[in-house]
RNA sequence: GCCGGAGUGGUGAAAUGGUAGACGCGACGGACUCAAAAUCCGUUGGGCUUAACGCCCGUGAGGGUUCAAGUCCCUCCUCCGGCACCA
């Protein structure tokens, strides 16, 4: 072995890929080949990846897969004359380093600037061309001023308010979750039980803009299901709220229903344990039962709520109101099935009608009246289960026989007319608790009077320190006036996070912030006043970071008008689906926002979005620590090359599609690359290629370019590897032809494509060289095959000419022997050639 | 239950309604080598066969449209993702 030298004369030089890739990644970034600026007089093209959480994990294998397809597609538009702002950044607040700097005791700060580095030089080692002048973090002040600026906007239009409301508090966690954060009555980090309480939140109103974001997902080039996604989210729905009269009593029951046509079958009603009605509603008798129900349902989790869908429970009130249509008096019942938080809190049940009613009326032997019917017929025995279809009225009075669509109108004008009801449309959307109770985040920009809670006054006090202010807060005798809040001024922007070590939760509702006194309370013209102290969620800064790519030095906007007018909007975004409702309805919201106030020129952000599929372990299953199937990208890099991990990424299958890792597979893009560098070993001759040659050469250019523009990569290096295996067999290569080879190959393998183009004596880069082009007449060759089917099974094929016409064809098929074979002796009813493609014969007999 | 998406060789996959399985992996056979690795060449959907020629079957199941269906239509099954007491 060892007294074996390698013979360099004989032997190709392997392709080297670590000297390569570390020679052009450094070259890259030394001559800023990638940067961008604004161009009006060019066509511009915005290609945006979902920005990391930059965790101290470290980059995982599922991040380069949309990262690399973003990256082939901007090389590709790059080489083809567009200006392209494709940018990179850090969404770095957020929990996990929160929780890391809790069990380590190291500053957040601290951390995620280690961790961005960590990413840095990962997604660096990819070679993958951002423009790292316009690299953007939400933890810096410098940005978050401007997320602090928009909070403020939605202050002042009145879409940020305060309310006390039950909020999904994660005690584990430290802090209150949105309602997009908790998923089966847990965390969506973590896991962690969340519960019910009710607390002071700041609130931003997306509801107000719930018609917008379902309307305009119709003009968004996004896929079908994330659309659905969000229309689901949005959860519109029209109907009309009614009126019952409480029996006994002056009062009204107002409940929301999206079947006012079913009002004739309405035998009882529900209104939630929540609602405000109850303890008025409650007769002396049912007392003690309602109140230990209610008392019972404040005490579930969300997980009980939903683990007994099946089996409905309830108390009757005692009271009963006046169906109005019927004029018949119906009991109020007390269940945990009507929601408090949506409609009126109070429903109408038809249990006919809606299934879980249904479950209802028959767990408490309610009434169950048929006023729907498919076909006109009414039920002779007692159904099995509710009818939610449409159908056509019964036992509905004078709306006897009218279809459901009519009767609803009917029922909801004559609603209308009697001052009993009125159209109504709701949203399952509620509104955005935007506060979070940690240190990690950006500070909400607003503040509050400290005032006396003896006299109400405003404290005017001098000689006191922000510590005796807390004090004086902290034992009662002074109180922050939370009804009166008001923002920082914009001069004053960015309001800093403390550089406190004491960032640690404080056990209860009260954020780490409370604690930093100094920064918290101050005075101003002889006042007091104290800070907010909870911090925005981390959705904040991912709402509107690509807004901030394309101006990023900014420092008096966001980004300046020209050059917004000119990039938005995104033209392509890619990431992972698990950002589907909630990055992408925030996003979407704040966009909005800006759009009413004239700042972006977009209705929306994203017009075409893509979400790359996840790669699995090797065993099929989802990556975990726990699974031990986690593949490290830098162990890959180092054993393959940049170049080949992205080719295999890429060669894997379609970027949409759910696809496992595959160690075995990976070799064969490494040969590929491999086979490329010796095919670049040969000699070049500088005469035109030959028909042949040139054939392959203009149908690899065809290939893929075409799949490059609609992003279908495995394909597309399937075209050159195809390519390869026919020039691989040449003594020699032409110019022409390797030239092409190398420039195709550019937005896949950009190192190896760098090196080979210097080779064949060009000046870097290949990145911003003109896309080859092709000529479509010499993609086809002069004798193509063309095949025959008899009664629709393939008989024969013929070699003719690419030109051939229909009836040539038509004959040339007739009296071929292989096709004769299966016409002789019958009859030949049709014959159906195509031209350039087949002939089809239909015979009988 | 509802909403999206997908079912093709041993395997990742490919196929404007027009020769199903390109390309890659693996496997098998061969070359090179003392040998191995690497590399190169060949074969590789299943079955039948007089095995050179050739035939039958085959894209989750069943129907339909068409000269022609993996592709379009209908019904069903399975898997994946999301939502789920929202009246």
């Amino acid at each position: 072995m060892t007294d074996q030298p390698r013979d360099t004369e004989i032997l190709p030089p392997r392709y080297d890929f670590t000297t390569i890739e570390a020679r052009w990644q450094a070259y890259w970034l030394t001559h800023k080949t990638f940067r961008t600026s604004s161009d009006p007089t060019r066509k511009k093209a915005f290609v945006l990846d979902m920005f990391p959480y930059p965790s101290g994990a470290g980059l995982h294998v599922g991040h380069p897969e949309g990262y690399t397809a973003t990256d082939i597609y901007s090389r590709f538009l790059r080489m083809n004359g567009y200006n392209v702002l494709h940018p990179m950044g850090w969404d770095a607040f957020g929990l996990p380093a929160e929780q890391y700097a809790i069990q380590t005791g190291t500053h957040p700060a601290k951390t995620t600037q280690v961790n961005i580095n960590t990413f840095r030089r990962q997604i660096q080692s990819l070679g993958f061309s951002y423009d790292w002048d316009r690299e953007v973090d939400t933890t810096d002040p410098t940005y978050y001023k401007w997320t602090q600026w928009i909070f403020l906007q939605l202050f002042k239009k009145g879409l940020a308010y305060q309310a006390e409301i039950p909020v999904n508090w994660c005690a584990a966690l430290g802090t209150v979750l949105s309602n997009e954060e908790v998923i089966d009555g847990k965390s969506e980090r973590g896991a962690h039980p969340v519960v019910r309480v009710p607390m002071r939140q700041w609130m931003l109103k997306i509801t107000a803009y719930g018609d917008d974001l379902l309307n305009s997902v119709e003009t968004l080039d996004w896929p079908e299901g994330i659309k659905a996604m969000q229309r689901n989210w949005i959860g519109r729905s029209e109907g009309a709220e009614v009126d019952f009269t409480v029996v006994g009593d002056a009062g009204t029951l107002r409940v929301f229903t999206t079947r006012p046509d079913t009002l004739f079958g309405a035998t009882y009603m529900v209104i939630a344990p929540e609602h405000p009605l109850v303890a008025k509603l409650t007769t002396p008798a049912q007392k003690v039962a309602v109140e230990a129900y209610v008392e019972a349902a404040r005490h579930k989790s969300e997980r009980d709520r939903q683990a007994e869908v099946k089996e409905k429970s309830g108390v009757f009130t005692g009271a009963y109101a006046t169906n109005p249509l019927t004029g018949k008096d119906v009991p109020i019942w007390i269940a945990d099935y009507v929601l408090g938080g949506y409609g009126t809190g109070a429903i109408m049940a038809v249990p006919a009608h809606d299934d879980r009613d249904f479950a209802f009326a028959q767990q408490f032997g309610l009434p169950i009246i048929q006023v729907v019917s498919k076909d006109g017929t009414r039920w002779q025995e007692h159904p099995q289960q509710a009818l939610t279809e449409y159908g056509v009225a019964v036992n509905s009075g004078r709306f006897d026989g009218l279809a459901t669509l009519d009767v609803k109108k009917q029922v909801t004008d004559w609603l209308v007319a009697e001052g009993i009801g009125e159209r109504k449309v709701n949203y399952k959307l509620r509104d955005w608790v935007f506060s979070r109770q940690r240190y990690w985040g950006e500070p909400i920009p607003v503040f509050y009077p400290v005032i006396s809670a003896v006299d109400g006054g405003k404290m005017r006090e001098v000689g006191l320190t922000a510590s005796n202010v807390a004090d004086l807060v902290e034992q009662g005798s002074w109180q922050i006036d939370y009804t009166t809040s008001h923002a920082v001024p914009e001069s004053e922007l960015p309001l800093t996070l403390p550089p406190t070590d004491d960032f640690l939760p404080t056990g209860n509702a009260e954020p780490p912030l409370a604690k930093c006194h100094d920064w918290r309370f101050f005075q101003q013209n002889g006042r007091w006043y104290a800070r907010e102290t909870n911090t925005m969620p981390q959705w904040a800064g991912s709402c509107w970071y690509y807004l901030r790519y394309i101006d990023p030095h900014n420092p008096d906007a966001l980004a300046s008008p020209e050059a917004l007018k000119y990039w938005l909007p995104v033209d392509l975004y890619v990431g992972g689906a698990e950002h589907a409702v909630l990055h992408l309805l925030y996003a979407r919201f704040w966009h909005k926002v800006l759009y009413d106030l004239g700042v972006v020129p977009t209705a929306e952000p994203f017009q075409r979005l893509i979400n790359q599929g996840m790669i699995l372990g090797e065993d099929g299953e989802k990556m975990s620590k726990s699974r031990g199937n986690v593949i490290n990208p830098d162990d890959v890099l180092k054993e393959h090359g940049a170049d080949t991990f992205r080719l295999y990424e890429m060669f894997m299958g379609p970027l949409e599609q759910v696809k496992p890792w595959s160690t075995r597979d990976i070799v064969g893009s490494k040969r590929f690359l491999q086979r490329v560098w010796n095919l670049f070993e040969k000699p070049y001759v500088d005469d035109a290629p030959d028909a042949a040659i040139l054939r392959v050469q203009h149908r690899l250019v065809k290939k893929v370019t075409e799949d490059s523009h609609v992003l279908r990569f495995n394909t597309a290096i399937s075209a050159m590897m195809i390519a390869l295996n026919e020039l691989a067999a040449l003594p020699a290569l032409p110019r022409e032809t390797a030239e092409a080879f190398v420039l195709v190959l550019a937005p896949y393998a950009p190192h190896l494509a760098e090196e080979l183009w210097a080779k064949l004596g060009h000046a870097p880069s290949v990145g911003l060289a003109p896309w080859p082009t092709f000529d479509e007449a010499l993609c086809v060759d002069d004798t193509i095959e063309i095949p025959v089917q008899v009664n629709g099974k393939l008989r024969g094929k013929l070699q003719v000419k690419k030109d051939t016409p229909a009836d040539e064809l038509a004959r040339m098929a007739l009296a071929d022997p292989a096709v004769m074979k299966w016409t002789e002796g019958k009859e030949v009813l049709k014959v159906i050639p195509v031209v350039g493609r087949m002939v089809s014969v239909v015979v009988k007999g």
